[in-house]
DNA sequence: CGTCACGATTAGAGCGCTCTAATAGCACTC
DNA sequence: GAGTGCTATTAGAGCGCTCTAATCGTGACG
């Protein structure tokens, strides 16, 4: 593990001085080729690779973009990193990744820790810190929320609709015949409000009468939702918006299981399109969150700031779509 | 966003020398407690921060671990990552992260971009780049290998041990009483050589005749090979050792659909523990992975050989587990 | 044949920090 | 009151690079 070799000794070899193999390595133009060839010659033969923290510190620049992950064991955020790091790489920026350790001030940690490393920019995904560290990063850096939205004028957004994602699952199961349709919210889980106002709006609109079952992110609480159904005094709905596909799964289990037919009996649209809802057995018709897009589009934002100096913030709202499978299907009979 | 202070900058503030606030940014011991506080004094209202990159290029040393994801977007990886990311975070490191896009070209280039910033030390998982580019890596410094065998002497792996975990799949099975064992192998997949060896170890072991039959790494393949079987003329086996999680997953279906019952009929278990797994209503027994464990050992790994100096590799083989739930029972009859 | 213009090359300062070696300060001793 | 042995502080060089400004050729031109 010898120390590696330096630009002066790449130029004492090719015989130029310093500053030329840097125009080297930098491909600037005005080189003449003999020049070039020599210190590519003499570089490839000391193994010499350029130092990219002496190149940030003297050029006053950097090439890496800061990423604060509020959970990366959350499948969701991964798949965000990808799309992040596919613009990055392609535009020739690293990704130092940091995780909040979900508190608040594990990402007030994670942001500065990432700051002290004078990025181009910082994405922070999911991150659940208070505003005023937002605000005082985006003095120094620009900054890109993933997943979360803010007043402040000073950083670009990126976020997935949920609330007409769920609104779009309405009218899926509408367009289907469907007209008792209830939704197993998301409890306090995040998104969770704006998934349940998309079904509320979307149940107006079409003139339908509204029930939300009040249930979490996990396929027990789908479950459970489905027994309180079972349970009450109704007519049964033929349609269900599940909180996501964690519940959507649940509760297709728990109508299975009491003997019912999905989606012949009970129509089940889920939320986010996981691997889970792709699966040829499960097969579930569910709303799309496109994540790696969502990943791509944070690391534009940064990059336009970076590169020409925008100031205005930008608001990436997308919008998901529904997938179909075989979840979903008319209802019994006319209704 | 104004360019930001220096250390120069709280020193003339603090009425003190640049190397004095150096030693006081660093915690040095003997510093007066007068000092230290107008330092920090200073430091707070100017909103210093250290800058990173600079403090490495001048004591030549790194707080950064490369890591180089063969994909991201494979939660595996993104498991190990975590555990890297938290061991690494604890000692003080950062991460900085690229992936290859599953290709041993840009495999090459991201290691390559890695070692620009002249980390610490170097995280592969996964790699398919080829050894001279590892062992070209190894000369530079300490590098650690996740899901990749090596024979080079100077770099450390971290690996699951397949065999062993097929080997205890089948050990469980038999333990329950099952004797007619089938496995639906992986195919060409990463570590489906070794997971088979281990079925047929195991089955020698116990004097038992083995029977795998060729599968991949999807439900679709889980369910075709229940119809293989089904299709066979001999006395159908009362269990079946799946590749993997999703493998398992299709072989439940796919053997519900044809009227049999898991596990009274046919006991299945999978591998890797997925989070799939885990969900209530599948409840599968499966064979553990234990991938945050391996990101933490792998970060373990390289920060001994950063700090201690350690020259001898190190060769992690985990142990998995297999972890009880509900697609494994005794077979039907006593055989 | 001197001068000019222009492309190719280089010297040298400096990015923000650390580290070594030197110095300053200060209580004690003899 | 000079010397000793500390600890606290600082000057200054240097990490590997970039960038500005200066210099060096060299061919065209009057």
């Amino acid at each position: 593990m010898a120390s590696r070799p330096t630009m002066e000794d790449v130029a004492a070899r090719a015989g130029v001085s310093r500053a030329l193999v840097s125009l080297v390595m930098r491909g600037a133009p005005n080189v003449s080729q003999a020049r070039r060839d020599a210190v590519f010659k003499a570089a490839e033969e000391l193994g010499y690779s350029p130092h990219a923290m002496a190149r940030s510190l003297a050029s006053r620049t950097s090439t890496v973009l800061g990423v604060m992950v509020s959970d990366l064991h959350n499948p969701f955020f991964a798949e965000v990193v990808d799309g992040l790091e596919a613009v990055a790489r392609k535009e020739g920026f690293e990704l130092i990744i940091n995780t909040g350790r979900r508190t608040p001030a594990g990402e007030r940690q994670a942001v500065r820790s990432l700051l002290s490393f004078r990025p181009a920019g910082l994405a922070l995904l999911g991150p659940a810190v208070a505003a005023a560290e937002i605000e005082a990063a985006a003095d120094q850096v620009p900054v890109v929320l993933v997943a979360r939205a803010t007043r402040l004028g000073s950083v670009d957004t990126v976020n997935d609709d949920g609330r007409a994602g769920s609104e779009l699952a309405v009218d899926h199961l509408v367009e289907l015949g469907h007209r008792r349709i209830v939704h197993f919210d998301g409890g306090r889980g995040s998104q969770s409000a704006l998934r349940r106002r998309g079904y509320l709006d979307g149940m107006k609109k079409h003139g339908l009468a509204a029930s939300v079952i009040r249930s979490e992110y996990t396929d027990v609480a789908g479950a459970k939702a489905v027994k309180t159904l079972l349970e009450r005094d109704e007519p049964l709905p033929t349609g269900i918006v599940a909180a996501n596909d964690i519940n959507a799964i649940g509760a297709i289990s728990a109508l299975e299981e009491a003997g019912l037919r999905v989606p012949e009996d009970v129509s089940v649209i889920g939320y986010d399109n996981t691997s889970l809802a792709a699966l040829a057995h499960v097969g579930m018709t569910t709303v799309d969150q496109p994540r790696h897009a969502m990943g791509r589009l944070a690391a534009q934002a940064v990059l336009e700031r970076v590169r020409n100096g925008r100031t205005e913030p930008v608001r990436h709202l997308l919008h998901p779509k529904v997938v179909h499978r075989h979840t979903t299907a008319p209802p019994p009979a006319a209704q």
